[in-house]
DNA sequence: TATTGTTATACTCTATAACTATA
DNA sequence: TATAGTTATAGAGTATAACAATA
């Protein structure tokens, strides 16, 4: 009956594909891809470049041109052309974008928060803990 | 310093992505996917047919076709004619197939190792337990 | 009629390479 | 020359709808 040693390895990636695949269940609900949730996530509190965007989403530049303009297009960011070098542009979220943000983030708050109902609360801060724990220094 | 109380959500969504990130690398080193790699995985202890397959990897049939195309060409798995349904086809690794679902499973199992080898060892088998409580029991 | 699977089509996402404009 | 970003192109992955063959 009881899991005698589950392993480590095979039950983070079973969970990382369930989480997965309730975002995308979410994101596709509003009409968004995974990446587009992750894109919006990132401008809640930055207004980056296109490199430096690339680089949060370890994509290359080129893949962003394309991302940026299916956001753009649906008014959920904008390019603000930089004032000081007339090449590069910083990617800010709109209103609208803000808001289809918080409304994705509170429908997986949710999911995840259902998810994890059944353990005693005590174990869902110890798992909360380790998570981070797991997490290097330049995720946190 | 010490991290109060952090999210259990946002936790486990940058785990997830950093997992798929590290998947999707060691993927790529042996020219797979992240999705090639879960087939692969599925494939491991079972014979599925299309619509089984499909509904392991939450995918419509026809997005198989192609993907067990892909595979196929490069001989990791077979389409294996069933002898009492002549609609139906079961989809079978081959030996080159496990092999190569054998050394990405090896080098996905250390790159985890590594990334939880900073915690203690009683709090690498607590994560690991809780991790599991969470999934539902049709993953187990 | 229902089921198993493929095909046609269209879109998103991604990379590589070549390019433009500016620094 | 170097850097910020786009464009051209190609391919994987995905879905919807229509289809073929068999049950």
């Amino acid at each position: 009956m009881a899991n005698h040693d589950p392993d480590l390895t095979d039950g983070l990636f079973q969970l990382s594909f369930l989480l997965l695949s309730r975002l995308t269940r979410i994101a596709g609900d509003h009409d968004l891809s995974v990446v587009q949730v992750r894109l919006l996530g990132i401008l809640r509190d930055r207004e980056p470049g296109m490199l430096e965007l690339a680089r949060y989403l370890d994509l290359e530049k080129s893949s962003l041109s394309g991302l940026v303009d299916r956001a753009e297009k649906r008014g959920l960011v904008e390019r603000i052309p930089s004032t000081d070098d007339r090449r590069a542009a910083t990617i800010r979220v709109t209103a609208r974008g803000r808001k289809l943000t918080r409304t994705v983030a509170d429908a997986v708050h949710a999911e995840i928060d259902a998810l994890a109902a059944p353990l005693p609360d005590a174990d869902r801060k110890r798992l909360a803990a380790l998570v981070w724990q797991v997490l290097p220094a330049e995720k946190k």
